[in-house]
DNA sequence: TAAATTAACTTGTATATACAGGATAAAAAA
DNA sequence: TTTTTTATCCTGTATATACAAGTTAATTTA
């Protein structure tokens, strides 16, 4: 397979495309193009024995990176015609957004982060929202408090727990990449497995609305969210506040 | 494979479990287990390997069913140990709630649909939601009005949006199986491939308000979707409003 | 006893092959 | 010309096989 072999790099860590399995170094190929508009909305992918023949990958191979692909919204497959590029839209953290005026030819937005502290250890809250076991109880927890801006708007306000966990000086070193996860997987072969959230609406309290430039009572989305990791018992939680005034939050399901 | 050939039916409409796919039988038998408790949270799953010989099916076609398992939340794997099941979550349409007090060991709720009126013939807003085409402006719109309760409290309000294109006596015909999925694909062989979803948070109006028995200006999760139909070009338009001082709505990502 | 190795599991990746069934356009028949 | 048939290309389903790599427990070695 001729993909190239491109090599990423975040801070010492790197690794190299060529340690990917096959059909992910094809999803990532397929991605960039449908990315760089070499295959537009609504146009026909070749066909998976097309795509099979170019990159010299079995057919089932070529079906594990499509169906990757469906499930990440870049495509849709249609029994008999073959793979159609979908709509996209731009992610904000692990979330993709639309703004609500905006017609399919989007511009682009400046999607900035922000460290409001520097990561620190604290007790774990009495009234969280999942219930906590007493090992994570008595680990304490590492908090991280980030605020999400596009086009210098703050947007999405994110606050991470994670229990201290044989984690060694997590608050001390800082993170690589400006990502929990890429941080996470570099220093503590951490991997992220799979996500359960919950949504709600509620109304801004003070410092929220202070945060998030609003004003005191509007509506503000509110996400929680549990990451299982590859450690076992291992979680990661999450929670979001989001001021949909402007944006949208979106997904996509098959 | 000796699953069993049940038959499901609904209004005039019936199909067999053997016009399913193998994958898919061993599917919804392994949900069943799960869903009745032979399998509880955190059990191992028998492996791959052990599945094929029971179930005499292919190694790679038990690995679809579960594949389709993980998709839906139920189980998740890990490498080198095996499959493991999820905690689980009522759902609620389409969606899956929680409520917040909660703990793991849930109790059953009562849902209930409600038909606000009878489904009925109109023209599109001017300010619907998504850019339409001038063949769905033209056709004009099918429009459902529903509320989901859940232990008699409102919890959900639903309106549903169809370009009346080729839908002959839609709205004369009563819902089969009180499911508006179930008739497309019964009455017109129309089956969902995908939906895209975008959420904000509102605040409620006076009749929004008034229908899901909560106070004006009070936050209310607002979800638009489209659906994409194996029909080219057709598409369904739902517009969600959910309070969720009660509930939350869940979802599961992989 | 304690550490290291091995063996026996598990899921993950990849190939080769076959046929079913939907979609479409060309060819044949009415 | 219009309809029907056919051929062809597409994705979907299913089997057989092989090896890589993570996990675990038993076995061997120090």
């Amino acid at each position: 397979m001729y993909i190239q072999d491109k090599k990423y790099t975040f801070g010492s860590y790197s690794y190299k495309m060529s340690d990917l399995p096959q059909y992910k170094k094809l999803q990532h190929l397929i991605k960039k193009q449908i990315l760089s508009g070499v295959y537009k909305e609504g146009d026909l992918l070749p066909s998976e024995n097309e795509l099979s023949t170019i990159h010299e990958l079995n057919r089932a191979t070529v079906r594990q990176a499509l169906s990757e692909l469906v499930k990440d919204g870049y495509i849709y497959k249609h029994k008999g015609k073959g793979s159609i590029v979908s709509s996209r839209r731009q992610t904000l953290g692990l979330l993709s957004f639309k703004g609500f005026s905006e017609v399919v030819g989007q511009t682009t937005h400046a999607i900035k982060n922000k460290e409001l502290k520097k990561p620190y250890l604290t007790k774990w809250d009495d009234q969280f929202f999942y219930e906590l076991t007493d090992i994570e109880k008595a680990a304490g927890c590492i908090c991280l408090e980030r605020l999400r801006m596009v086009d210098e708007d703050p947007v999405m306000l994110e606050f991470t727990y994670i229990p201290n966990l044989n984690l060694p000086r997590f608050v001390s070193k800082p993170l690589i990449n400006n990502s929990l996860f890429d941080t996470l997987l570099n220093n503590y072969q951490i991997e992220v497995i799979n996500l359960e959230q919950d949504i709600r609406a509620i109304a801004a309290d003070e410092e929220i609305a202070g945060l998030l430039q609003t004003e005191e009572e509007s509506p503000i989305l509110h996400i929680f969210r549990r990451y299982r990791t590859n450690r076992d018992g291992l979680f990661i939680y999450s929670s979001l506040y989001c001021n949909t005034e402007q944006y949208s939050i979106g997904s996509i399901f098959n």
